[in-house]
DNA sequence: GCACAGTCTT
DNA sequence: GACCAGAGACTGTGCT
């Protein structure tokens, strides 16, 4: 078998790590993007514990990055690290090189890609397979798909020249000086090769046909007219040193000897050392072994020579990890050992007592003492995830740090409602706050036993949600993120995940105890922990008036549930499946070939190889044909079976994520369908649904809309009621910007995007047509977004001129609207954050970023976020109002859902006149705005949710 | 199990 | 030449 050498390009490395490092809560639906934040350290391992090359060499090549970036102006601009950034992350990636003990090579006046270039021939010639790795041709894929492999000498001795979307596969030095030329012109081309900036391949091309080589151009550049002469004029040097990077040279001063690139053992200390500071715990246990736990080894920040060695701080690392295992292996109680990174805060460091009271007299001396607290933590144990399905396995209290009680509950559900009796007068008590994580769960479960918590809700996950709106807050998180504590993980008590994960029900109570107490314990802390910050950012208003009230309030909700026909949906399944199919046979016919229709990469290779619909078809970052919506669209004229595709795309979407899913959905129990609201997610202060999402049911299209027939009344004793504001964002901006003419169009109760029309265009409201009044209100929504002219044109199919003038003459109409623009963005260059009327916060931390797209995202949420978020202040008032209104009514109408400026109800008949105004008056005046905008809000009822809306 | 493309809402 | 409105959830495909 041939030795295999692998020779990476710290180029490469450097950006990964600076993404992984540096910027790297890449945020996305489900959490970070745990590829992104270990992407560098995991490209690394993973090729040498799947790979196993027996040599390895990372050619360093620093300065030549560095200076790259500062030598270029306009390249910087637009790219979204800088040199420091760069510099920062340098020595985090040395350290892990360092660590896993890899050689290093670099020469003085090369680039790395050069020295790879020629040792990769050496080493082939000398009979290894060599991979290079190094990034791919567009510096996005090399972001997303991580460091690219190629391989000389793998296919007798051909060699891979990346090239501008294609890929040169033989050596062939006429194709090669071809690549080079035009990489040499083309602007941002290749990741590292800045070109000429405006040149694109097409145009590059050209030139270089007509003038033959980048040389001719250049002589020529005077003759070229037009403002791609200048461009070339002014892109000269960028061309030629352009064109030098672009070809990888293969005579570098260098030799290659076996011996120096051989793999040494993992210096582990190092890797412990340098994984502990950047908190790479999986990854950490993946490579380390499960033994290394990121809590247990407080970090040592020696810096340490790229070159140097380690011994000194590897003599320590070792003295700890030691110390450490001797603590494992002494006591099996998680509780108390590990240590955290500040070892004061540590509560392990603490004695604690947990105790279990499991009999009568026990609970009864317990619940006397609870009864003298003010502030209790609560939490509960049950057998599942999902609250309206879940029994109650045991409880927990705590009210002093390091103390907490736990009480188990029997499987026999008479003997745990007779143990929850004892609590009741706890429960019902209102002098007491209860503290707890995500309480509204702990909540739900209790009122399937009939309990409510009469008291005042603190709940520590919404405490950090104020705090800090963004990323994410499960208990392990916050713990060690504010305690510098790891609590026992639900894992070891129950297994990992997935299908095979046990039950609470079957684990020994002594371990619950421990776990249960120890959970109730750590949020008592964790209340303590985070309430100075509510003070500090000042967003004790939006906690204690909106957040902490509203649990109750989605509590009720959750439990309501919403009744489904499910007999309609069954027929509408089979009918849409029907014409489902249909649409399907006509594209197989159409095309002439069969495939997957629901996969958009097979339907791209249809559509545009095949069938050759658009010889300028896009492609998506990954490199697959784009076949989205809006495209398929501009191609429906070209090809009867775009117009099939796209309704069996509408079909099959409606079918499987709705029509199929939502029977699937109802609860047993209650015959219904109980969504779950996430209080804590959206940045903006919104409320997220899930389980099912009952926040984007259909209702643009016809078919669509069928959907909302299947939400019914309960009964037919019942309406289902819907209410909703009326313009509510734009109210919204009326009032906090306090623009005149807005605020005039909401007072005198005429259409807004009517008025809004009558004054870009400058003529009467009457004399307002429907394009009109439609291209207004696209501006009107894309301003306060802070769309351009180039998007709204795009929206609106309109020509970039017709968009800026709209857009101008919008910004002359309404200068208090610019001006709230322009104030928003610096009050938040100023102070960081934007906030909403009731104070909540959202900061920016990008928002003086040097760079144009990163604080172009960072200045329109600063416009949007406070927007957005004040409206979603607004109804989450309106709700609490209302519920509480309704108690006091004693109504038996139930709140059910909640979209964002929509509550649905389920209304008893004969409760309607008393519910109706109740409900608009509480939403109109939840929340008063500034300069006497008025708020309206529309209610309407029905047999199911279309007629109601 | 994860990333991606696509599609639904406000 | 690329990007280009905010905020989410969920599905199927394709890869590891």
């Amino acid at each position: 078998m041939a030795k295999k050498l692998f020779l990476l390009d710290a180029y490469a490395l450097i950006f990964r790590a600076y993404y992984a490092l540096i910027r790297n809560p890449r945020i996305t639906s489900k959490g970070i993007n745990t590829n992104a934040q270990f992407g560098f350290t995991n490209t690394l391992f993973d090729l040498m514990n799947k790979e196993k090359p027996s040599h390895m060499a990372v050619c360093f090549d620093v300065e030549g990055v560095t200076e790259r970036h500062t030598d270029f102006a306009d390249y910087k601009a637009n790219r979204q690290e800088t040199p420091e950034d760069l510099s920062a992350a340098i020595p985090f990636i040395k350290r892990i090189i360092e660590g896993f003990n890899i050689p290093v090579i670099g020469v003085t006046g090369y680039e790395a890609d050069d020295v790879i270039g020629t040792l990769a021939w050496q080493a082939h010639d000398a009979g290894y397979d060599v991979y290079m790795v190094t990034p791919d041709k567009d510096y996005g894929q090399l972001v997303r798909d991580g460091i690219f492999i190629y391989k000389p000498g793998y296919q007798g001795g051909d060699v891979e020249i990346m090239g501008p979307k294609e890929v040169c596969t033989k050596w062939d030095i006429e194709r090669v000086d071809q690549v080079v030329d035009i990489l040499g012109l083309m602007g941002d081309a290749v990741d590292n090769i800045p070109g000429i900036p405006g040149i694109g391949e097409k145009t590059a091309a050209k030139l270089l046909k007509e003038y033959g080589s980048i040389e001719n151009i250049l002589a020529n550049a005077d003759n070229i007219k037009g403002s791609l002469g200048e461009k070339v004029r002014n892109g000269k040097e960028s061309a030629i040193m352009s064109k030098k990077l672009a070809r990888i040279i293969t005579n570098v001063p260098v030799e290659f000897h076996e011996e120096q690139f051989c793999l040494k053992e993992w210096n582990k200390p190092a890797l412990i050392e340098v994984f502990t500071e950047l908190e790479f715990k999986t990854l950490g246990k993946r490579v380390l072994g499960e033994e290394f736990n990121v809590f247990q080894t407080a970090p040592v920040g020696v810096q340490t020579d790229l070159f140097g060695n380690v011994v000194e701080q590897s003599e320590k690392s070792k003295a700890k990890s030691e110390k450490k295992e001797v603590a494992a292996n002494t006591d099996g109680n998680a509780d108390v050992e590990a240590t955290g990174f500040g070892a004061d805060k540590n509560i392990n460091n603490t004695a604690h007592n947990y105790i279990l009271a499991d009999t009568q007299e026990k609970i009864a001396a317990l619940v006397k003492d609870l009864l003298q607290q003010t502030e209790i933590c609560f939490d509960t144990e049950t057998t599942g995830i999902d609250a309206n399905d879940a029994e109650l396995v045991g409880m927990s209290f705590s009210y002093i740090p390091h103390e907490a009680y736990y009480i188990p509950c029997p499987a026999d559900q008479t003997a745990t409602k007779k143990i929850l009796e004892q609590f009741t007068p706890l429960f019902n008590s209102e002098k007491i706050t209860w503290i707890g994580q995500n309480l509204k769960y702990d909540m739900l479960v209790l009122k399937w036993y009939g309990i409510e918590l009469k008291g005042n809700i603190y709940d520590t996950m919404l405490a950090h949600y104020v705090i800090e709106p963004e990323g994410r807050r499960s208990m392990d998180l916050l713990s060690a993120q504010y305690l510098g504590y790891e609590p026992v993980h639900i894992e070891e008590l129950i297994g990992k995940k997935g299908k095979n994960q046990g039950n609470m029900r079957d684990v020994e109570v002594e371990k619950i105890k421990d776990y249960a107490a120890e959970d109730a314990d750590i949020t008592l802390q964790l209340k303590h922990a985070l309430h100075p910050g509510l003070k500090e950012k000042e967003v004790e208003k939006v906690f204690y008036e909106v957040e902490n009230p509203l649990v109750k309030v989605l509590t009720d909700m959750e439990f309501e549930g919403i009744k489904i026909d499910e007999g309609f949906l069954k027929d509408y399944s089979k009918e849409l499946e029907r014409e489902a199919r249909l649409a399907e046979e006509n594209v197989y016919a159409g095309a002439g070939v069969k495939f997957n229709l629901s996969s958009p990469k097979q339907l791209g290779e249809v559509l545009f190889e095949k069938l050759k619909l658009d010889p300028k078809a896009k492609k998506t970052k990954t490199g697959q044909y784009a076949t989205g919506e809006d495209v398929l669209l501009k191609l429906s004229h070209t090809n009867p079976i775009v117009a099939d595709i796209l309704v069996y795309r509408e079909l099959t979407k409606l079918k499987s994520t709705y029509v199929d899913s939502l029977p699937l959905l109802i609860n047993k129990k209650t015959g219904r369908v109980h969504t779950s609201y996430a209080q804590a997610v959206a940045v903006t202060g919104r409320l997220s649904s899930n389980n099912p999402n009952l926040q984007n049911i259909p209702i643009r299209t016809d078919r669509g809309k069928e959907i909302r027939k299947a939400f019914i009344p309960r009964d037919d004793k019942h309406v289902l009621v819907s209410s909703d504001y009326s313009q509510i964002e734009l109210r919204i901006v009326a009032g906090i910007s306090g623009d005149p003419n807005m605020c005039e169009a909401f007072k005198s109760g005429i259409d807004i995007h009517t008025a809004t029309a009558a004054k870009v265009y400058n003529i009467e409201a009457k004399d307002v047509t429907k394009e009109m009044r439609y291209k207004a209100k696209s501006v009107n929504f894309g301003i306060i977004y802070g769309q351009g002219a180039f998007g709204l044109a795009d929206n609106l199919g309109i020509s970039r001129s017709e968009a800026k003038e709209i857009i101008d003459n919008y910004k002359k109409e309404f200068i208090g609207i610019t001006k709230y623009m322009d104030d928003t963005i610096n009050f938040a260059r100023e102070h960081g954050y934007v906030q909403t009327l009731m104070g909540r916060k959202r900061w920016l931390r990008d928002i003086n970023s040097s760079n144009f797209t990163v604080r172009g995202f960072a200045e329109r949420n600063a416009i949007n976020s406070p927007i957005q978020g004040t409206a979603a202040d607004m109804i989450k008032l309106a709700m609490i109002k209302i519920h509480a209104a309704m108690k006091k009514e004693k109504l038996q109408s139930k709140m059910l859902l909640q979209v964002h400026d929509e509550l649905v109800f389920d209304a008893l008949k004969e409760e309607m006149d008393t519910l109706k105004p109740l409900i608009l008056e509480n939403m109109k005046a939840a929340l008063p705005l500034p300069h006497g905008v008025p708020v309206e809000a529309e209610v309407g009822f029905g047999d199911n949710w279309l007629e109601a809306h």
